[in-house]
DNA sequence: TCCTCGGTACGACGAGTATCGAACAATAAC
DNA sequence: GTTATTGTTCGATACTCGTCGTACCGAGGA
């Protein structure tokens, strides 16, 4: 796999080589090159998802009960791997907890302004979580 | 009406007063500060819409049959109608052809950048399109 | 008038999605 | 070991979406 770190800290990303792994399904898109405009669109056009990426713009790591989103916990977990799967967020898994943060560097690096675009967007259309 | 045209030019906005008419279920958001932003992403997080949207991108007033999309033309109306029902794009009617642009100026305002790095990122992660 | 052309409406189909509650798994605390 | 916490998985439900073919409509041209 790409890189784990040590302790109970494992990083989830797309190159991991365990077969068979729970984490197989939960793959992040290996490199910049391989992530989808319109996959990371998708991900971002929900209001929810929207909400949760706002909440991880100032780069903080959170942790999905730390969030405030109006959904079930099972829910959020969809969301949060619908983000993973279009590598708009990685998760880090540490103990008990599983600690996301938005990709903004990959993302900078592959489409440029698009994420700060969308954040800018979303800060000046929802005023109530600005 | 917001506006019409001479001749036989119909501009079709979303503040139309013609209840009733075939226009209506046709709608524009009426204003820009109307426009929302999981809507927006959500009509530009498909692959031909993204395509269709790139082909508008210079300004031009394109009609459905002219553009280079791989789906049946009754699929191409129904993209243009989630684009238009966006506020993406407008449609005016001259004859028996509807011109499709950009609502670049409006997005602009509304959401600054946006969709210029939508279509940055389109044209660097499509090269056959570029 | 009849026919063609550009586009929309409609119905259908298969696929995907957002949501939830409940069950499960892994870790940490007691 | 037992319990509590954190998050994922699963099944179910209701809804949306992309696609197509066909039918339809309005405008022009024969």
């Amino acid at each position: 796999m790409t890189s784990t770190v040590g302790l109970s800290s494992l990083l989830i990303e797309a190159d991991t080589t365990e077969e068979g792994s729970w984490a197989v399904d939960r793959l992040v898109p290996a490199s910049v090159g391989l992530l989808s405009l319109p996959t990371i669109l998708h991900a971002l056009s929900d209001p929810v998802r929207l909400r949760i990426v706002s909440q991880l713009a100032d780069g903080s790591e959170r942790t999905c009960g730390s969030l405030d989103v109006p959904v079930a916990k099972s829910t959020c977990s969809h969301h949060f791997r619908v983000l993973r799967e279009a590598g708009v967020v990685s998760q880090r898994v540490d103990g008990k907890c599983r600690f996301n943060r938005l990709r903004s560097d990959e993302l900078e690096q592959r489409f440029p302004g698009l994420l700060a675009a969308v954040l800018r967007a979303y800060e000046s259309s929802d005023p109530s979580r600005a």
